[in-house]
DNA sequence: TGTACATCAGTGAACGCGCGTTCACTGATGTAC
DNA sequence: TGTACATCAGTGAACGCGCGTTCACTGATGTAC
């Protein structure tokens, strides 16, 4: 059953959106392409139609995850508003809506050249619009601000998420928020 | 062919040096029963001998890891010559043998409880260990250092890690090492 | 504008491969006498 | 201490399930007249 053009190009971006939320929930392989169809109201047998392969649908489905962040660093008000929003128990609980690079660091580090470079891409405009909203005299002074935040930000939210303990857990993400604001 | 009590040991501890490395370096999902067993320098069938099931192997292989990590930590002169240490390129590039919270972190967020327990204990361990070595004058000011620094630490490990621009991977590490020296 | 036909997005069964796990077997260990 | 037998760690073939991928088919879309 064909669909118009503008159909398939909705079910295209229902499609990333499923596989947006779910590698960041459950991982790569966590996550089967027909579970992938099935969330966005399809069936698997449609899916080569819109990717080449699975790993096709990672690289694409990391760009849009990717700019997502983008766009939440860019409309901040400050880095520390950015941090206390980033570290707030809300998005350590919201794992399929959240930070990607939390969500999937060390699994994208062993991904292909092709996937690592929309995330290398990203993290570069990541850090330049943190830089800008850091407080420091000089450029140099903001981004090492930036930086440093952001690595800490990163190493907190995903070591909260490990931890099995709530109150040690919460010090995690109180205890960075608080380095950030100094 | 059965074999003495002592090379059973001395098997099982083969088994679980191997996974500890090949999880870190290719994942939970990345590594098989048969490759651990290979490399253990055994045949798969007799894994079930050792352990009820992989994630059994997952669970005992993070405690070894965990351990291994404590110790790094114990034996270190201060924060700052440990913070020098780990964020190293050499570190970096050590996957197999490096970190097991930057190597495995986000797929450990979706592991069992009992997963989660061991790395728990893990890092409050290594808070512990790290607090004591942190320069500050009250328990509460080291603790804050020793906590911000390990956030700080473990993202900028692995973000070092996802990108795929050298300069750029040498700056976060760099930059996190300066801002623990302060 | 209306009709006839070609196109092709989506369907769902099927394929094939790899992986975790099981099991009958082997032969060295360890024990009972 | 030496011998006979029971135990059981390790082997490798086999099983069964799930997953990525393919494919013949369907029927709505879009186009040519």
């Amino acid at each position: 059953m064909r669909v118009s053009k503008e159909q398939m190009a909705e079910n295209r971006s229902f499609i990333l959106k499923a596989a947006k939320r779910l590698f960041r929930e459950r991982g790569f392989d966590g996550v089967t392409v027909a579970e992938v169809m099935q969330a966005a109201g399809l069936t698997h047998g449609g899916f080569y139609g819109h990717f080449k392969s699975k790993e096709d649908l990672i690289a694409h489905a990391l760009e849009t995850a990717v700019d997502e962040i983008a766009e939440s660093a860019a409309s901040a008000n400050s880095l520390e508003a950015y941090a206390s929003k980033y570290l707030s128990k809300g998005h350590r609980e919201n794992l399929a809506g959240g930070c990607v690079y939390a969500a999937l660091s060390s699994e994208v580090a062993r991904l292909s050249l092709e996937c690592r470079d929309v995330l290398t891409d990203g993290l570069k405009a990541q850090l330049d619009a943190l830089s800008a909203k850091a407080p420091g005299k000089t450029s140099e002074a903001k981004r090492q601000r930036a930086v440093t935040a952001w690595s800490a930000m990163v190493g907190a939210l995903l070591l909260s998420r490990v931890v099995d303990d709530k109150s040690l857990s919460d010090e995690i993400l109180e205890r960075t928020r608080l380095a950030i604001a100094r």
